[in-house]
Parts: C-alpha cells; structure tokens; sequence
DNA sequence: AATATACTATTAAATAATTAGTAAAACCTA
DNA sequence: TAGGTTTTACTAATTATTTAATAGTATATT
C-alpha cells in the first residue's frame, strides 16, 4: 500500500465517511475555503489510479466508493509509525504515551479495561 | 511543528541516532544507493532553516545536532495519527490495534504490565 | 607555490503534488 | 431544438520536494 498525500488523504477522509459520493459530495463536505470542483474531481481519479477508489456510473456521472477501507489504512499508518519510531513496538509507543500524558497507574488500567471490553 | 518530508525525515532519523555529525558521517549511514553528498548537505540545511537543526563550527567545517528531539517528535506523529484516525483516543486506537493483531486478554495484561513498570 | 582534497554555498534541473482552466459530452427545459 | 447546466476528460500551470552540478574557499601535500 503506498501513502497518501495530504490532499488526497483529506477527500479519502471525507469518501470514508460518505460511503459514496458524487464529486459535489464531496466538495460540499470540503473545509472554506472550497477547492474548484476540477480539483476535487482531479483527486478522486488519482485515488482511482491509485487503486484506493472505484466508480460506478449512474446516468452520465460517476459515483465513487473506498475500495481501501479506513481500516486498512489505519493499519497501514500505524505500522509506519511503528516502524519509523518505535522499534516495532506497541508497547513501546504505549509507554511513550503513558509517561507523555503522565498517566498513573490507575488510568492505565481504566484503558486497558476498556481495551479488553473490546477487544471480546 | 511542520511536518517533515520522507526525505528530510530519512536525515533526521540518522542525526538522531548519532547525536551530531558531519555531512560526510551522514552521508555514510545512508543506504545504497547513496546520494550526492551535496544532497545531504542541502536537506541538512533546509532542516536547519526548519528549525530542526543547528550547528556549530568545527574549524572550516560544520558540526550539525538535532534541536528538535525524537521524542518531541515522536508526540507530534502520534498525536497527528490519533487525531485524524482515532478521534483524538489514545484508548481506541488500543483497541483498534489489539482486535487487529488478536490479542487476547494475557496479552493485553501483559502489555498492561509492561507499561505500567515503565511508568514508574 | 602548484596541485589535490574536503567542504560549503549557490543555483539549476528533475520529479512529484496541487490546483484549476478549457473542451466536450450528456442532460434538461422553455 | 436551441440554449443553459452539470459533469467528466484532458491538459496546463503552479508550487513543493528531491537531487545534484558547479563554483568557490580553505586546508593539506608534494
């Protein structure tokens, strides 16, 4: 799986959350101030190519879904992070944070609670 | 902070490893291929104009040292991986994490532990 | 001193990412 | 059916990133 940009990663964000969208979908979702509705529609046929979307056509336009689900791309981006600053480790980005966040004892437990809920 | 590019990145990985360094000392931990050795040197002075580096004049030559540590980085790649796909839960994406890799509850424990020993 | 060496600074060139204009096709409406 | 609207496809322009050549400066070597 190849990263996303920062623009790409952003309409990835908004297609992840529509489900399927048209262009316009997605530009209404788009922070102000609003790229040209070319830009968008630019984008989302480079996440095409990219592999990470797909089309289907509906009258004369195209309606576009994730086929790279946000999960799997969390996955993907976790392991880089993982990988580039934690030795591989999750235990050691969760001690990283813990001691950032200056979690006692007693919140580490509450999470790992809430983890093991979860996790069933 | 500014987010660094891969490239810059790849440079600030080797200059925290080795605390300070000549270019010709980064350039040798690079892999193959190697680049130019003036394309070290000039990712190390855009860093430098990032405020990610400084030096100090050694005779003719420059010594570069990281002034923005790993670890401030670190936070800053987690709190960003977090923010944009975890909302912002440090707890979720624990979990997110555990189903993905199966753990069971005696792993989780054992994580648990390992981080709180940390913490102390 | 002349030549080679090691380095920095400046600049240019190549590639990738971002933004959007223009043209053409499909549809809608009076 | 002529004119307007919506949309895609294609293409161009701009900006950011990456790479490295070239030139200049200081040091070492013979």
């Amino acid at each position: 799986m190849k990263a996303l940009t920062k623009a790409e990663e952003q309409i990835m964000q908004i297609l992840w959350d529509l489900k399927e969208a048209y262009v316009k979908d997605v530009l209404e979702r788009m922070d102000d101030p609003k790229p040209a509705y070319n830009t968008v529609s630019t984008f989302i046929r480079i996440l095409e190519t990219k592999g990470f979307v797909k089309h289907r056509p509906i009258g004369k336009s195209h309606q576009y879904y994730p086929i790279v689900t946000k999960d799997e791309y969390r996955s993907f981006s976790i392991r880089r992070l993982l990988s580039g600053y934690f030795g591989g480790s999750f235990t050691k980005m969760a001690s990283f944070f813990a001691k950032e966040e200056n979690l006692d004892v007693k919140e580490i437990e509450r999470i790992m609670e809430e983890v093991k809920k979860d996790v069933k």
